[in-house]
Order: C-alpha cells, then sequence, then structure tokens
DNA sequence: CTGAAAGCGCTTACAG
DNA sequence: CTGAAAGCGCTTACAG
C-alpha cells in the first residue's frame, strides 16, 4: 500500500494524501475526511526510508555498546529508548561484544577497530542523525570513532577528541560515602581499592582520600589493599584487613562484590557486621538483597545516562547546543544496615 | 557525498559506480580501478536508505523485547546482533518497558496493545524483513502482534497465532537433573516450585514427578512448597522443609535464587551442604559465585536461542523455509559441589 | 484548498 | 563493457 494508491482510491492527489498525513498544508474538511478514511480501512502506513530519503533526516539514531551483556548496559539502553521514543526517534543497535574479546585489557580497544568501522559504515550508511557510544568500562576512548561528522554522545565513558560524554560521579560519591562514615564516628579505615589501572578505581581512591584529609585522618599504609572488583579478591583482603587486633573499623570497598567479600570474610572470623566491622559497596548490584545485614552502598544513574545521553545528542542534531560537553551525574547513597554509628554509643 | 558525485567525479556514469560497487556487472580493470580509487579517496558510503527504498528489501529486522533490563534479554540480542551482523542484516530495537508496568501479572500485557501497535507501526514503516519478539518470561502470546503480514519470530516465548518460537527446555531439563539426583542414591526429596501460575515452573514440575515416577519414588505432600522464584520465600521454603528429624536429603528448588536461599536456611540451621542435604538450582545466575560450596545448576542456552530465532527468521524472510516451527533447546547442567553421592558411601 | 512535477540516492532492465 | 532512463515512495515549492 503506497501514497499513490491511496491518492486514488480516495480520487484526489498524492500531495493531498501527503498534507493530510503529516498535516503540513491546509485541506479541506471534507476532503480530509475522505482520505482519513482510506487511511484507516486500509491500515496504510508511510515509508519511512523513502520519507527519509526525501526529508535529508532519518530520525534513526545510531547506539554502539561495546558490550550488551554488561550489566549497566541494558539500563543505558532503556532510557536511551525511552526518551528516543518519546521523541519519534528510533535506534539501530550495534553491539561490538568486547567483553569476551579484551577482558580488562581496555587498551587493545584499538585492535577492534575494524568491528567499530564497521558499524559506523552502516549506521552512516543508515543515514542516522547522531551516534551514542556506549562504553563498558569507564575511561578515555581515543580515535576509535574517526572522522565522522556526525553529533556524537559518549556514554559511561568519554574521548578527549570531539563528542559529548555522559558519566557518573566517581570521586564525589565515595567522598560523601566516607564522610558519612567519619560523621558516624569511624577514624579507623581499610579500603579495598579497584583495579590498579582503572581510572574509576583512581576516582573512588581520590574521594576517599580527600574526606579523610579534611578530617585530618591519615591511613595506615598496611589497611590499604587492592582487588580486582571481584568476590574472591575482596574476601581476601578483608581477610588481612581484619585478621588481627585493632582492625579498622570501617572498611570501604570499592564496589558490592567485594563488600559482599568483606561480609563474608568478618563472618569467617567470627566478626559481625556492623557491630565489630562496618562494610560499605558501590553499585547497588544485585547481589545486595542476599546479604544480611544489607550492606549501605551507592546506585549509579544508569538509566538516568541514557535519557541526558540522548537528549545531548538530540540538541546537537537539531542544533539547538552546539559544542560538546561533558555531563557527570551524582550517585544516589542507599542506606542499608553495615554501617555502625559509633558516636552514639558514647550519650 | 553520492553517486552521482562519484560517478561524475570519475568521468563514468552511475550505473558504472554502482556495477563496481555491487559487482552486479562487467566492468573493465581500467575502469573498475578508476571507480575504487575515488571511492577510497573520498570515503564515500552509499546510501542503505535509497538502495533499500529501491530495492524494496531492508536488510532490517526488527527486535521487540518486552524489557530490555530483564537479565536474559542482553544475551538473546547478542546472540540476535551476531547473526544478523554476519548475514548483513541491521537490527532496530524496541524497548516495551514492560518489567515495571506488569510486574508479574503477565496476562495484563494486553493492556500495552498500544505500545506494541506503535513499535509495530515504526517497524513495518521503517521496511523490516520481519520481526523477532523476546519475551520477559516464557509463556504463550496470544494476537499481541495482530495481522502483520512479515515473518515472527517468538524468543522466550510462544504463540498460539502465526509464527515460529525459539525456547528452552524446562521438562526435560528439571527430568535429567532429578534423575542425577536418584542415580546417586538420593529418595527422599523436597521441592521448591516457582510461581504458581508460572508456565515454566508448572514445566518444571513435571520434569521432576516424572523422574520420580519412573524410579517409583513417590513425594510426601510435606515435601512440596512454593515459592516466587525469589530468595527469601526459597529460604523460608527451605526452613519447612529442613526443621525436622527425617528431613528430605535433597532439595530440589526451581531456581538459584531459591536454592541459594536454601543454602542459607540449612547454615542458619547448622546443616551442611551437601553433607547433610544436596541442593539442586536452574538458571546458572551470577549469584551462584558468591555461595560456597557451588551449587549444582543448568545453564539456560540464551545465546543459542538469539542465533536461533535470527537464523529462522532470515529462512522464512528469503522463503528457504516457509512454515511455522517451534524449537526447544536443551539447557547445559553445570555441576557444582552441592550434590552427595549417597550411593558411593556404601561401597 | 488542490495538483502537477521535480527530486531525494539508489538499482536495473535495456539498448548499444 | 557502458550509459540513458525509469522508477522505488515519499515531500515540497510552485502555480492556479
Amino acid at each position: 500500500m503506497t501514497l499513490k494508491e491511496i491518492a486514488s482510491m480516495a480520487g484526489v492527489s498524492v500531495a493531498t494524501v501527503s498534507y493530510v498525513l503529516n498535516n503540513t498544508a491546509q485541506v479541506s474538511d471534507e476532503t480530509r475526511k475522505k482520505v482519513e478514511k482510506i487511511i484507516k480501512e486500509t491500515g496504510y502506513r508511510s515509508n519511512i526510508l523513502a520519507k527519509s530519503l526525501r526529508r535529508n533526516e532519518s530520525f534513526l539514531v545510531g547506539v554502539i555498546v561495546e558490550d550488551v551483556t554488561v550489566w549497566h548496559t541494558a539500563y543505558i539502553i532503556d532510557g536511551i529508548n525511552e526518551i528516543a521514543e518519546a521523541r519519534g526517534y528510533n535506534t539501530i543497535l550495534s553491539n561490538l561484544r568486547l567483553l569476551n574479546k579484551i577482558e580488562s585489557q581496555f587498551d587493545h580497544i584499538s585492535n577492534y577497530q575494524k568491528d567499530i568501522d564497521k558499524a559506523l559504515d552502516v549506521m552512516i550508511g543508515m543515514q542516522v542523525d547522531g551516534i551514542i557510544y556506549v562504553g563498558m568500562h569507564d575511561r578515555k576512548i581515543s580515535h576509535i570513532l574517526g572522522n565522522i561528522k556526525k553529533p556524537v554522545v559518549y556514554c559511561y565513558c568519554y574521548t578527549d577528541g570531539e563528542g559529548s560524554s555522559v558519566r557518573y560521579s566517581n570521586e564525589k560519591t565515595v567522598y560523601h560515602m566516607t564522610k558519612m562514615l567519619i560523621e558516624n564516628g569511624h577514624k579507623e579505615f581499610g579500603v579495598i581499592n579497584g583495579l590498579k589501572e582503572s581510572e574509576p578505581a583512581a576516582l573512588r581512591y581520590n574521594g576517599f582520600l580527600k574526606a579523610l584529609n579534611e578530617a585530618g585522618i591519615t591511613m595506615k599504609e598496611e589497611n590499604i589493599t587492592c582487588g580486582n572488583w571481584k568476590y574472591r579478591e575482596g574476601k581476601e583482603a578483608a581477610k588481612k584487613l581484619l585478621n588481627k587486633s585493632g582492625h579498622p573499623t570501617a572498611i570501604v570497598a570499592m564496589n558490592d562484590d567485594m563488600a559482599v567479600g568483606v561480609c563474608d570474610a568478618a563472618r569467617e572470623l567470627g566478626l559481625k557486621v556492623p557491630d565489630d566491622v562496618s562494610v560499605t559497596g558501590f553499585d547497588n548490584s544485585d547481589i545486595i538483597q542476599y546479604v544480611t545485614p544489607r550492606i549501605t552502598t551507592v546506585e549509579r544513574p544508569l538509566q538516568e545516562m541514557g535519557y541526558r545521553a540522548m537528549e545531548l545528542l538530540l540538541e546537537n542534531v537539531s542544533g539547538v547546543s552546539v559544542g560538546d560537553v561533558s555531563i557527570t551525574l551524582p550517585c544516589t547513597l542507599i542506606e542499608g544496615e553495615s554501617v555502625k554509628k559509633l558516636n552514639q554509643e558514647n550519650r
């Protein structure tokens, strides 16, 4: 079913049908009703491909994700799609499937330049109005998208080249978390850092130190440990921190997996959380709900990152806003029962 | 940059450039090289929209997912995309975001008929060659896609109308799991069923019973319990099953969340897994890795379901295969250390 | 208020 | 081996 057929059925010109469809010119009530009736009866749907070709805009946005199966990706896509739908845009998805290809060797991404170029070819060929690139890990992405002349927004990563970015705050978040612990009377800290080469790990650690510095608290070298974001290393690190007299009263784990490790380590050592040791995590991941007591953690604004990425992109597409901006969204503290209020004991 | 511009730069006709691009007619070496040089220099990419319009095929497949944030969805999308890419197809994604809208009231899906119709409008407007519908829960979907004249494949769900489907085996999987327990000498079983209204729960239970029947084992009524797929109810059910002398030697939990609940319940009652009670789960979900001993479970072939759904669809699109087929893929047993071999003790 | 016609960027018989 | 021309299904000045 095409415009032409509708036109001939209604006994009008294709132009008129188009006017009715898009409400783009004055049409007499009578004609309009006649056309609308036929459209309804036939279930006609206009060919978006033809429309886009003619109008030279596709209302299509390309979303390149480094890996769909990485947990946060689905939530970001969800956010992107919600805005897209509301604004009448569609999204085509390209999944680079990097998780199994590069593991934690994020630098090796340039090896996959070919995959990216291919994705880009398709999207530009499809005449996308812009591109959102969703990282599997928050870090700097350079040169990877080449020299495309479309608006680009990086989400869950950023670039030193052209393109806006939407991220969440690592440093401030852990700063506030740590400050909260200090306000609750904690002075002896243990910390379990993330992967050494990881930017978020470094940022989170900075936030941690900043809060300590402001409070005039210094860390004992022996209480600074490093995990690889995983449960097992978190547990091992916690055992070292806890298996001695005068152990820290609070352990800041830089993600939930490791925080759960801390809880299990504590239990195996006969220590109670939070009475003997307080624990905090990061991510508000699913694992949290299986652990008692509930670990105090922080939630990343994943869906909102998707919203903002899409909104930024559309501003660029429509020319409302020009130039690249970087947005860093705050995380939300999710208070559990894993932090003891030391200072209330003395009342 | 268009075909026409390339043609004039190369001093040939647009037809010739098209022939070179698509390798669709004999072109002299000289001409070909001349054209290829210009294409490379200019970085020309052909307009897929125009091509699709002209050829009346889009190489586009629509993927409607009930909710991207439901864990299995990402893996299925991953599988779909992998095949799509290999065959030169692109996918547009529509996310119905049903999770928060319908919770477990799967019947209420018809309330969202409008969302679905909208997604369908877009996809058909984009001239997709076919549609894959990915469920958030395995169940029958009726009438929902209306009367579209494109190939449809249902994945992680099925239909009584037109359309193929790709699912995994619930009944057989639990049948084999149970049989394995019986072969290991277990005779006293406890079972923790999933949500009452859930089809997979019913199928899994059937598989369980079938294995028992074949072995001539009957269940005590009191050992049949029902959870809601969640940790907490699993744990409560397990406490009822275990908190008595002569408790079952094996508890079959119909998913991992509840199986973890069983382990925690056992620990709290001072029972050891697997020495005092064996436990099995279903899903091979992430939670498994935090639990010691490792729970014996079963992995669903999610990515493969994506492969098969896409392959089926493309067979329909190309007309290689006609008619609807239902594929049920087997799950994979993941042996942990939560099952005791009772019969080896007596040797 | 309505329609004839050009044109978006391609592909593809067809003729030479 | 190459090119002129029609046509895919739309939109949009323009004329009336």
